[in-house]
RNA sequence: GCGCCUGUAGCUCAAUGGACAGAGCGGCUGACUUCGAAUCAGUAGGCUGGGGGUUCGAGUCCCUCCAGGCGCGCCA
């Protein structure tokens, strides 16, 4: 990336200027580069000069003049100035930057990859809600965020492993088998309470006909004891197939559907105990089995055993991880989570220290609440009552597109209002749509660019020399950036915001350049300009992708 | 009370400690007789919640106050 080959060549010329005795010795900085946002700065600024203005004891300007004599010309560097108070602004080269309309058609859909991962073995889990019922809209952003950080990860190089953890063990799993029974046997017209506590809604109803339907009423002929459990898990089945429908419209696609009832029947839980009990992390209190969180340095201890002699959720989470790390061997894991279980970071890490594993390699991936509204008003949810909203209906209401595309476009620690009405009402003129118009558009164009007879075929990328097109060009020359910068700071955000700045390079080229034309004068630049909206096709595809969006040839 | 997150244009939100704080929507004014107007151009709109501090330089870091969200269970 042009980026990184920049900063190394400054980071040189500055150690080089040190050499020869035109900088005093002192340890270089990490020389910074950012995009002026003033286009006539040119393309990459580093305020790296005025850093060391106290480690040289020099004055800003005149380190920055020592740096950029050191500067060697690559091809791709244009212009090198030196602007008050000391920043060094590079422009790019017009040679190179039009050359790499050829780098993109020859590189393809994998264009924008970089190197940041090395291979490290990564495992994203998110959606992980408990099977007891369809998505909730309130997990669409956890999903929406899983997967697209999964997305930029890859492409960062990352080798990814994207994990949904079923919590098909514990309490909440009975109390789910025992609504199921009595829905099926209510099904069945027999006259079952409904449990205490249970789960109410309508689809557990329906799931319980369904079961009726295709199994009978053999279950209501054995003991109750003996069919909870086998109705627990037809009714488990029958949850996680309509959640992996609810993901899959999304585009979502699981590596791997992590049951939590094997940590127990494979013994990862009692290996676990043991391991803490033999690092002396074990206490009991009042009948029950704790970890010793505060000696770790968190705020609290947690059971892991309770007294009634059924582990808790910790416990399990304890043995998944050892799992992760010890038994799969990830370099780095990823967990999504809300913002309401925000209060147990400080045990996870607890944990790990734990199991004599770096905390470092555990990432808490928080996000901040979404409150759903309709029309301006605030949408109340009410569990208890069964009044949710699934994920399911807003993807009817506004689109699998619209929803990543929203869900995505905050960052992790912004509360974010999701208007339905808006979402809908704005799907004419939405950035959603912004951005796929562009790439139909480009396609539309190449429809009729073959219609017409004309090709790409030996366009000279050099004629591209319009400022439109060349602004084009560089937008598309920040993926790479954008990928990293959304890898580094697990804030794939960035990629709504990229989009919308690509298309509308794009369409400010569409005004500006005309690409098919019906003078045979313009042959030339024609084929050219071609090769570039091939190009911008491609890397806004990419873009399109990385979101988990469609990219239409039409709409 | 304690912990985490947030407060930026009318609304929804961006901005790796760097130069004049940006975008979409909404408002106003314009542009379709050759490739898609779901587009483009222009314009208005800000003491970045208040107050201190660190720094050559703060929306960003620290302290404090105010306001909002989420936690603080032998639930997950």
């Amino acid at each position: 990336m042009i980026k990184d080959d920049l900063t190394n060549l400054i980071a040189q010329a500055i150690k080089k200027a040190q050499r020869k005795g035109d900088l005093p010795k002192f340890e270089v900085p990490e020389v910074i580069l950012e995009h002026p946002k003033q286009a006539e700065r040119g393309d990459y600024a580093t305020p790296v000069c005025l850093q060391m203005a106290r480690l040289a004891r020099m004055a800003p300007m005149e380190i920055a003049k020592q740096v950029v004599k050191r500067l060697p010309r690559i091809e791709a560097i244009g212009q090198v100035e030196i602007a008050h108070p000391g920043y060094i602004n590079i422009t790019l080269s017009q040679q190179w930057l039009t050359q790499q309309v050829e780098d993109i058609l020859a590189t393809g859909e994998t264009w924008g990859n970089i190197n940041l991962g090395r291979g490290r073995k990564v495992q994203v889990e998110y959606g992980s809600a408990n099977p007891t019922g369809p998505l909730h809209v309130g997990f669409g952003r956890n999903v929406v965020l899983g997967d697209g950080l999964a997305n930029v990860l890859a492409a960062a190089g990352y080798e990814v492993q994207r994990e949904y953890y079923v919590n098909d063990a514990g309490t909440q799993m009975d109390l789910f088998g025992e609504t199921m029974y009595a829905r099926y046997a209510q099904a069945l017209g027999r006259d079952e309470p409904f449990p205490e506590g249970g789960y109410p809604g309508p689809y557990i109803e329906e799931w319980a006909r369904e079961i009726a339907a295709e199994e009978g009423d053999k279950y209501l002929h054995m003991p109750r004891e003996e069919a909870l459990p086998i109705l627990r898990d037809l009714g488990l089945a029958k949850v996680l197939a309509c959640i992996r429908e609810d993901v899959e419209s999304l585009g979502i696609y699981y590596d791997n559907w992590f049951s939590e009832r094997t940590l127990y029947e494979e013994g990862y839980f009692d290996r676990i105990m043991t391991l803490l009990r033999q690092g002396d992390y074990l206490f009991t209190r009042e009948g029950a089995v704790w970890f010793a969180a505060t000696r770790l340095g968190a705020d609290k201890d947690e059971v892991l055993i309770r007294s009634n002699g059924e582990p808790g959720y910790f416990a399990s989470d304890i043995a998944y991880h050892y799992h992760k790390f010890v038994v799969r061997g990830f370099d780095w894991v990823i967990d999504v989570w809300g913002a309401d279980h925000q209060g147990h970071v400080p045990r996870m890490k607890a944990m790990m220290q734990a199991l004599g594993l770096d905390p470092e390699r555990l990432t808490l991936l928080i996000y901040q609440l979404v409150t759903l509204k309709r029309g301006g008003e605030v949408v109340r949810l009410s569990k208890r009552k069964g009044e949710i909203v699934t994920l399911r209906e807003i993807i009817d209401e506004v689109g699998p597109d619209a929803v990543r595309f929203f869900l995505l476009s905050r960052s992790v620690d912004s509360q974010m209002d999701f208007d339905l009405d808006l979402a809908k009402e704005q799907s004419e003129r939405n950035p959603v749509y912004y951005v796929q118009y562009a790439h139909a558009r480009i396609a539309s164009i190449l429809r009729y660019a073959a219609e017409q007879g004309a090709t790409a075929e030996g366009g000279d990328v050099s004629l591209l020399t319009h400022p439109s097109e060349l602004a084009l060009i560089r937008q598309m020359l920040l993926l790479p950036e954008v990928i990293e910068q959304a890898a580094l700071n697990l804030a794939p955000h960035h990629l709504t915001y990229y989009a919308q700045d690509l298309a509308a390079a794009f369409h400010v080229f569409y005004r500006d350049c005309r690409v098919v034309s019906s003078d045979p004068a313009d042959a030339e630049i024609s084929r050219a300009r071609l090769k570039l909206a091939q190009a911008a096709k491609t890397v806004l595809a990419r873009t399109l992708h990385l979101m988990g969006m469609n990219a239409p040839e039409s709409m």
